[in-house]
RNA sequence: CGCGGGGUAGAGCAGUCUGGUAGCUCGUCGGGCUCAUAACCCGGAGGUCGGUGGUUCAAAUCCACCCCCCGCAU
């Protein structure tokens, strides 16, 4: 079993591969926003993960402070090492097993890569950069990826939002083999988990990290001990979920309203739908279809109800939308209730 | 030093430019009206106006510094 604590006292491992399995695998995860997290705590906890790769540290939100990624703050918690190369494209792995060649910001992970010679797996997890075939020739069960989509449906960088916003009842967790090709490599195991009606993004994102350190746990034995083999994707009903653009959270009022409410759920928490009021910007964090407004007839973003408790959009095809959070820039965002005890808002008036 | 908005009663806001009695919507408590109500009417409680220092006869308001929240951009 890997499940079992044993110290590891040494730290290098013979070249040879054994036929016995290790006490404890060589891993190597890469991984850098907070979706990662549960997967490297998991499985640093059950396997031990003997180096963390993660994206630089960047400038990042307000100020442009420079920030170290979620995964490298969990790995120095842990006391993993972390490297952090600009990229790791240019590593390469030559027929006497070294790992060589790569940036100058590399260099130290590709010296720590040939002191653990027999590495058993590189384990990615949202690193956000595509993974050269030196990793994949470099350890004996190649490169695994958990992908938070039932492959081949939404291949690529934002397969949360696109699941929410096209209307999907269950998503899941993929663990598959990376090859060449984006998220097209054979895939391990997967484990499909419902979408609810009113679900959105940040709590399919959470949902699904959990799911996926669970499921990665549970596969990774059987993948280490080649018990279970990976099943080629089928490429009927491959779809491709490319990286959420400002434009994917821009409203259009035209739609019907249970478009717009899939698009709303598929942007909250991040980056918010957008609209427009009274010349701001306004976000929309959560709205609700109605069909008892249905056929109401007024032109599409006109409030045609407006109380001291809700407010009702005209949207596209003749149905309403009734807003229930909203944030003004500078503002929290404020449920209806609250929103509209501060700004008055007028039946007829124009959103855009 | 990326650009910008904000912190005033339990919640959301106005008042700040032009210093001079703390205001609005909601909630809450009490009363009234009603078959009834999240409706309506009357009344009450609840605020060291983010913090510290400065200017002034007088600061929510002007000045300086600090803390916290948020929008854009990345």
């Amino acid at each position: 079993m890997f499940g079992r604590k044993k110290k590891q006292t040494e730290e290098a491992k013979p070249s040879e591969p054994t036929d016995e399995p290790e006490d404890k695998p060589t891993l190597i995860f890469c991984g850098t926003p907070g979706f990662s997290v549960p997967c490297l705590k998991a499985l640093h906890q059950k396997f031990g993960v003997a180096a963390v790769v993660s994206q630089p540290d960047k400038p990042v939100g307000r100020g442009m402070e420079v920030a170290p990624p979620a995964v490298k703050t969990a790995a120095e918690e842990l006391s993993i090492p972390c490297f952090q190369p600009k990229s790791i494209k240019s590593i390469t792995f030559d027929e006497e097993n070294r790992f060589g060649g790569g940036s100058a910001s590399a260099q130290s992970f590709v010296e720590f890569l040939n002191q653990h010679s027999a590495i058993d797996a590189f384990i990615v997890v949202a690193y956000g950069k595509m993974i050269p075939r030196s990793l994949m020739a470099g350890a004996r069960c190649g490169v695994l990826n958990v992908h938070a989509s039932l492959l081949p449906r939404w291949r690529g960088a934002a397969p949360i939002q696109y699941a929410i916003r096209s209307g999907d009842d269950r998503s899941g967790i993929s663990i598959m083999q990376i090859d060449e090709g984006l998220d097209t490599g054979p895939v391990f195991s997967m484990r499909p988990v419902e979408i609810d009606p009113r679900e959105t993004a940040g709590s399919l994102h959470d949902k699904l990290s959990l799911l996926g350190a669970e499921l990665l746990c549970e596969s990774l034995p059987r993948i280490l001990d080649g018990s279970l083999s990976a099943e080629p994707q089928r490429e009927a009903g491959a779809m491709h979920a490319p990286k959420w653009r400002k434009e994917d959270a821009v409203v259009d009022w035209s739609l019907p309203a249970e478009e717009l409410d899939r698009q709303i759920r598929a942007c909250s928490p991040r980056p918010g739908a957008r609209a427009n009021f009274r010349g701001n910007p306004i976000k929309i964090y959560n709205a609700k279809p109605l069909q008892s407004y249905a056929g109401i007839g007024k032109a599409p973003g006109t409030v045609v109800k407006c109380d001291k408790q809700s407010l009702v959009v005209a949207a596209g095809d003749g149905s309403c939308l009734e807003l229930l959070r909203l944030q003004l820039p500078g503002k929290r965002p404020l449920d209806i209730a609250e929103f509209l005890a501060g700004a008055a808002v007028f039946e007829g008036e124009l959103l855009s």
